[in-house]
RNA sequence: GCGGCUAUAGUUCAGGGGUUAGAACGCCAGAUUGUGGUUCUGGAUGUCGUGGGUUCGAUUCCCACUAGCCGCC
């Protein structure tokens, strides 16, 4: 029995519309993942999460959580899901990209990373085994190995010595991983593998590979070869995004996606834009995930089927219209441009959660429609179609 | 009515007899991609209250006026 379920339900080009299935949620594919990173989507109530946005996944971060609250408290609470009360499925970070992007200090060994919290300066340490053992505990349903990210603009040394440690990285996840998962009463989880009601899955988490070679084709396709070689419940493109142009981007996705193993999820890490959204489906990929969304919101920059506003414009300061004509969420049914901007201009804090909701809702919704039109063959046409209206905006500004 | 203080950016104020008068906040506009929660980066704005005088030169010194504030009657 595996731990997930995963099938392809159609195809066009390298696009692909499929079904991810954990014990705690069924997950329609291409999948857009709210970012948790501290047990909470910032800004916004797994009430609203739950019911109108849908989301069936959301992110969680081992760095963030393993140094506050700490693992102990989590493990007594029951793990995520209940300390959280959220009942979907989690997909948990393994920290590797929060060391490198978030704390200065920092000492690379073979072991592991030793580094300095940014919360209270205290020396910590985190390791491919340590990362498995504190993402036991969080109970997550998708686990991801411990990697190292490079900067985008890596030179091909660099990239080669980071990568081949990547990988020693991703087998010592992968042996740590496999001993709490295979023992009901490990000392590491928080609860006891359970399968849901009528399910064929294990019950236990599933651990993801993820492939780094920055913007070197050969050595991605090596990051590939040997992630794969190990062998994972699904693969992670990670080290994009981070300071390369988009084309860079784009070449990488389209080259690496359709060597990726079709029998398992192909996940793009941390990315991106509604547009980035939409070229990684043409290229294969089936999962994203993204603080774009929420940090947008919570800055008065909302995403629209038009592109992007700046709620802060003074153009908007007697706009009685929502922030997208075509968007259906609550705020948009309910708020106008006017008075958002009012909220924003005198920080009340309903102004973040009022346009970070609407931007979830809008990278939710195109996610829906993306997997409708995959399914019903017409995704090119729906691609040429969206990339093009959200130029409206734009061009009505020149 | 009398005395005192003040008058400089949208606001609160700094400054100073000599080329393009500053700060903070506000305003305007950008940025944000496996989230260090209100951040960062730019930008615009002034007949220096009005009128007169001194001076080579006044927003700065002097006088009057006006307005505001405080006190007294």
């Amino acid at each position: 029995m595996k731990p997930i379920g995963w099938k392809v339900t159609a195809t066009e080009g390298e696009a692909r519309a499929g079904v991810l299935e954990t014990r705690r949620s069924i997950i329609e594919t291409p999948v857009f993942m709210p970012v948790g990173t501290q047990g909470a989507v910032k800004g916004i109530r797994f009430e609203w999460l739950e019911s109108e946005l849908d989301a069936r996944i959301i992110l969680g971060n081992t760095y963030h959580l393993f140094l506050r609250p700490g693992v102990d408290i989590i493990r007594k609470l029951g793990g995520l899901h209940k300390f959280s009360s959220w009942p979907r499925s989690i997909l948990t970070d393994s920290g590797g990209f929060q060391v490198f992007s978030l704390t200065d200090l920092r000492k690379l060994t073979e072991e592991g990373v030793e580094f300095r919290s940014h919360i209270d300066g205290s020396k910590r340490f985190l390791s491919p085994e340590i990362s498995m053992e504190i993402q036991a505990a969080l109970g997550s349903e998708i686990v991801m190995v411990f990697d190292e990210c490079p900067p985008g603009k890596a030179s091909v040394d660099e990239t080669r010595k980071s990568l081949a440690l990547t990988a020693r990285w991703a087998a010592r996840s992968k042996a740590r991983f496999d001993e709490p998962q295979s023992v009901q009463s490990a000392e590491f989880l928080s609860e006891p593998v359970a399968t849901a009601p009528g399910s064929d899955l294990s019950g236990r988490q599933a651990l993801f590979g993820i492939i780094q070679g920055a913007a070197h084709l050969d050595l991605r396709k090596e990051s590939l070869d040997r992630t794969v070689e190990i062998g994972f419940d699904g693969y992670a493109i990670g080290g994009l995004s981070v300071g390369e142009e988009k084309p860079v981007m784009y070449g990488v996705l389209e080259y690496l996606a359709p060597k990726m193993p079709a029998d398992a999820p192909r996940y793009l890490m941390g990315v991106g834009t509604p547009e980035d959204l939409i070229e990684g489906v043409a290229r294969g990929v089936d999962m994203f995930d993204c603080v774009i969304p929420t940090r947008n919101g919570r800055t008065g920059s909302a995403f629209t089927s038009r592109g992007k506003l700046n709620i802060r414009n003074a153009k908007f300061a007697d706009a009685s219209g929502p922030l997208d004509p075509d968007c259906e969420c609550s705020v948009c049914r309910r708020y106008s441009l006017a008075y958002l901007r009012h909220l924003y201009q005198s920080g009340e804090m309903s102004a973040a959660t009022l346009i970070s909701h609407h931007n979830l809702a809008f990278f939710l919704d195109t996610m829906r429609r993306v997997r409708q039109s995959i399914t019903s063959g017409t995704f090119s046409r729906f691609q040429r179609e969206f990339l093009n209206k959200l130029q409206e905006n734009q061009e009505a500004d020149v």
